[in-house]
RNA sequence: GGGCGAGUAGCUCAGUUGGUCUAGAGCACCUGCCUUACAAGCAGGGGGUCGGGGGUUCGACUCCCUCCUCGCCCA
């Protein structure tokens, strides 16, 4: 025993050798024409330059409990899995290796630079999907996708080429989110909003021809080169007169019109701005309101451009200190200030957005938004936490336009042709886009340069995942089974980007919601109160953590830690990168492991030869311990299923750690140990031990969902399985609710008490462990004695007694430490002298504590609304525990008095 | 500026339609134990005016109002 039962659980060669038999029996594949029913789930698929995060570990943890629950209930279960292509991140990340070589894609050219991001990917993508077996992920692997896959890129195509020739796809001149950094476009969702403080500049715009000056207040005064007009409002009495005259921008020359416009906030600056319609979103309406002119100063690199003159190729932010250092040098500064406001950044490179005028291609949105509303309003698709919905509608219903066009190659490029006289098509291909333009072969024409954002081929996931549109599969039975899908977990963070998305084109192509549930997960925090982040160093290596506490441990200690809708903090040692937080898993795993050694040693001191014999124990041998313990495993499985069900993950997993910890361990097994001890009855013994086997073997089957490792290798020790078996595919015992007996519980938790109680005074008086005394209890009710005599084996042993008496003839000894617990009086004789003094104080505090408790419940009952209003159940619960108290406290009187005398 | 969420023990959190005896648990802390499953353990202990104020009610951690603090999202 001792090889295949060490004292530690050692988690590492039970994981790995666990994974692999699994995957050798492809038990986790799934099968759309099962009968059962289905349970599915999507991943939400990992971008392929990813690697594993905190954050994939808890969302794949939550997937796969589900998953394994599922399909322990019986469902056919498919759990389908994937990578993300990550437009702007996979193809940085290449253009990055290049660089170190001085070459630059322009110089490989299209073709021969995406080779070169296949080979990448190829190579390294996707270690992630590999790094989530290390977590036991149940995944059905042979389904996974990538969303570059022909199949998948099949489905985009014919995606834009439908809302193209609908209308909701159109192309349009707008200020759009421009990425310096990647040189593309982005969209609102892809820019982030921080505070920034930067400074508030009041440039003199002179008069023509006069020494006199408006006063314009602006952040960034290099984009003077594209100023058109300066803006006041109309009703601003200091300035309408001047609506209409003009001024001279500085620096440029340029005079300009001053317009009346509401947008020119009197309140802000010196009420006059100035108007730059290429270079913010703002100025860019009043210039189509006004019918001003764009002048683009700024290059796609982030660099001013040669309308700035001397300006032309220095960086926009060296370029601000520059010319406002010229502007200095003229006095055509007024003043400075200081002024913090949000500026946008890229969510990717981390630079600042540049409001950038350009072609682009947009989704409208209106339409696809209200259909996407409705299944969340009306409660078909359910958000968890609920609250999500109304930050759900709320972004629905102020929707903007989606720009899905990107100026980078790594991607899905945007199936538009366009011929030499300006016609344009959408079309699956330039064959088919010639004969829709009726252009013969040797006409020339040209597709469009640039790619589909990311989340354009994301928002089909539910579909392609599924096989939509494969000229293999025509009559798609996939689809037909799992969708719509039961689960969705992913982080509240791509709410916009994924969820929202999804659900407008399931219901747009597919006319059916996506998914059932969405469950958002928990942000991932440190000690502090920080995300983890690489570059604060406060985030471990998920692989290191699950080689040091294991698999299971980290996947427990996730999910124990994280309640539904907040966020989960975990200690993070930075100097040693470790999580001590992972001691709950380990230390839990560790618990269930010895009581599987223990269990395994009593059958080999048995001699048990037959661990599935029929010897099973009557309803009669049963005692009241295994009565209680059956109820209240039953209890926990039925409340288990309760929380997964209302998506409450930790209370899921403390039912499950403490039912194992408390109830089977602390007192089951000890129970047991006596059981067996006091007993000369072999069969009875291993009827007894059969019967506390049979529930553990329960227990690792409502544990393995949320611990699958560990569950497997006792299930396999214990079980003498054969190798190719597996926990994981036999099915979890329904609830017996006949075996829920709140009798035996109550009178369970009544010896408890007692117990408890004895220790107690045991501990008070500084009683080694290893002094036995006799111990006595009292009582007047007779259904209370006969609970005592039949548990008294138990109570003598765990109140470390030498004999115990159940209302004995005889006076008891004065010699004793006495106490009550709800009328019942526990004494125990001491041998040589009890502490006196010690005695009294801890007898007149109780004393105190009942007078005061008697007191309020008195009021209380006293007062006649109280009688009156409150249901009879309380009343009721009231008046006893009133009677009980003044019991206790006239027992513990005459305990007083006794020592007293 | 608009919206959402949270404030309960030193820390992280439970607390189910308002009533269960002393508001619970884990970690941390203190005391005693290597008791033959487990020191990654066992037994016991200390520690909370439930963010402040007001209201509804016989009764409020729980419902309402208000203020304060913190976090997130959007503009």
């Amino acid at each position: 025993m001792s090889i295949q039962f060490p004292k530690a659980y050692q988690p590492k060669e039970s994981e790995s050798k666990w994974y692999e038999i699994w995957q050798k029996n492809n038990i986790y594949k799934s099968n759309e024409f099962s009968e059962n029913e289905k349970y599915s789930i999507l991943m939400p698929p990992p971008n392929v330059t990813g690697i594993l995060h905190f954050g994939h570990v808890l969302n794949n943890t939550i997937q796969d409990i589900y998953i394994r629950f599922k399909r322990m209930s019986g469902y056919e279960v498919c759990w389908f899995s994937g990578i993300d292509h990550a437009g702007i991140a996979t193809q940085s990340r290449v253009e990055k290796e290049l660089a170190i070589q001085n070459i630059s894609r322009y110089d490989l050219g299209r073709e021969k630079f995406l080779e070169k991001v296949w080979e990448w990917k190829n190579t390294y993508g996707g270690i992630i999907l590999k790094q989530l077996r290390l977590l036991g992920i149940s995944a059905d692997w042979s389904r996974t996708i990538f969303t570059m896959d022909a199949n998948h890129s099949k489905a985009v195509i014919e995606v834009f080429i439908r809302l193209y020739e609908e209308g909701l796809i159109y192309k349009g001149k707008r200020i759009i989110n421009w990425s310096p950094l990647a040189q593309t476009a982005l969209s609102d969702e892809e820019v982030e909003f921080r505070e920034v403080k930067e400074h508030l500049y009041t440039l003199r715009y002179k008069f023509p021809n006069s020494d006199k000056y408006l006063s314009v207040a602006t952040v960034r005064p290099e984009t003077i080169f594209g100023d058109v007009a300066v803006a006041v409002n109309p009703k601003d009495e200091r300035y309408k007169d001047l609506i209409g005259k003009t001024v001279i921008v500085p620096l440029v020359g340029r005079e300009v019109k001053i317009i009346g416009d509401d947008y020119a906030d009197p309140t802000f600056g010196t009420g006059c701005v100035k108007i730059t319609p290429a270079h913010d979103p703002n100025d860019f309406e009043i210039g189509l309101r006004h019918n001003l002119e764009q002048i683009n100063t700024i290059n796609p690199d982030g660099t001013l451009n040669e309308l700035t003159g001397e300006y032309n190729n220095i960086e926009r932010f060296k370029a601000r200190k520059l010319i406002l250092k010229k502007l200095e040098e003229l006095d055509l500064v007024e003043k400075i200030e200081s002024y913090t406001h949000n500026v946008g950044f890229s969510q990717r490179g981390g630079e600042a957005i540049e409001p950038y005028l350009s072609d682009q291609w947009f989704v409208k949105m209106k339409p696809l938004a209200e259909m996407a509303l409705k299944p969340v309003q009306d409660g078909e698709i359910k958000f968890h936490p609920e609250h999500w919905i109304k930050t759900y509608t709320h972004w629905l219903s102020n929707v903007r336009d989606w720009c899905i066009s990107r100026q980078l190659w790594w991607g899905h490029r945007i199936p538009i042709y366009y011929s030499k006289d300006g016609r344009i098509v959408a079309a699956h291909n330039e064959e088919e886009a010639r004969i829709k333009l009726n252009l013969k072969n040797d006409e020339q024409i040209t597709q469009d340069s640039d790619v589909l954002d990311t989340w354009f081929s994301s928002w089909l996931w539910p579909l392609t995942t599924m096989e939509w549109l494969k000229e293999e599969n025509p009559n798609n039975k996939i689809l037909e089974a799992f969708q719509p899908t039961d689960l969705l977990v992913t982080a509240p963070d791509i709410i916009f980007f994924w969820v929202a998305r999804m659900i407008m084109a399931n219901l747009k192509f597919k006319n059916i919601i996506p998914f059932k549930n969405v469950y958002f997960t928990s942000i991932i925090r440190d000690g502090k109160g920080r995300k983890l982040s690489k570059s604060l160093g406060n985030s471990p290596d998920p692989i290191n953590i699950i080689e040091k506490y294991g698999a299971d441990a980290v996947r427990f200690t996730m999910i124990y830690l994280s309640p539904l809708g907040a966020d989960v903090k975990m200690d993070v040692n930075v100097q040693d990168q470790d999580i001590p937080s992972m001691e709950i898993g380990r230390n839990f795993a560790n618990k269930i492991w010895n009581a599987g050694r223990f269990l395994l040693m009593k059958i080999e001191e048995l001699e048990v030869n037959d661990l599935n014999n029929d010897a099973i124990l009557n309803d009669n041998e049963l005692s009241i311990s295994d009565k209680w313990i059956m109820s209240r495993y039953n209890s926990t499985l039925e409340s288990t299923k309760n929380y997964l069900d209302k998506f409450k993950l930790n209370e899921y997993s403390k039912s499950i750690y403490d039912f194992i910890w408390r109830d089977y361990c602390d007192w089951y097994l000890e129970i047991l140990k006596i059981q067996l001890n006091s007993s000369t009855d072999n069969s009875y013994k291993i009827k007894l031990l059969n019967f506390a086997i049979k529930l553990y073997q329960d227990i690792i089957m409502l544990l393995h969902p949320i611990m699958p490792f560990i569950t497997e290798e006792i299930w396999h020790l214990l079980g003498n399985k054969d190798e190719n078996e597996s926990i994981s595919l036999s099915l979890l015992p329904e609830v017996n609710y006949q075996l829920i007996n709140q009798e035996y519980e109550n009178k369970f938790e009544l010896i408890q008490l007692l117990v408890e109680e004895f220790r107690r005074l045991r501990a008070g008086a500084n009683i080694p462990i290893n002094n036995k005394l006799p111990i006595i209890i009292k009582s007047n009710k007779q259904e209370i004695i006969d609970l005592l005599k039949e548990m008294q084996i138990i109570i003598k042993s765990f109140a470390k007694a030498s004999s115990i008496e159940i209302n004995p003839e005889n006076v008891i000894n004065d010699n004793s430490i006495k106490s009550v617990i709800r009328e019942i009086e526990l004494f125990i004789i001491t041998e040589g002298s009890i502490d006196v003094e010690k005695e009294i104080e801890r007898l007149n505090k109780e004393i105190l504590r009942l007078e005061n408790n008697i007191t309020g419940c008195q009021k209380k009952l006293s007062n006649e609304k109280f009688v009156n209003n409150a249901s009879p159940e309380i009343v009721n619960n009231e008046r006893e525990k009133l009677q009980s108290m003044q019991e206790s406290l006239i027992k513990t009187k005459e305990n007083l008095a006794k020592i007293r005398k």
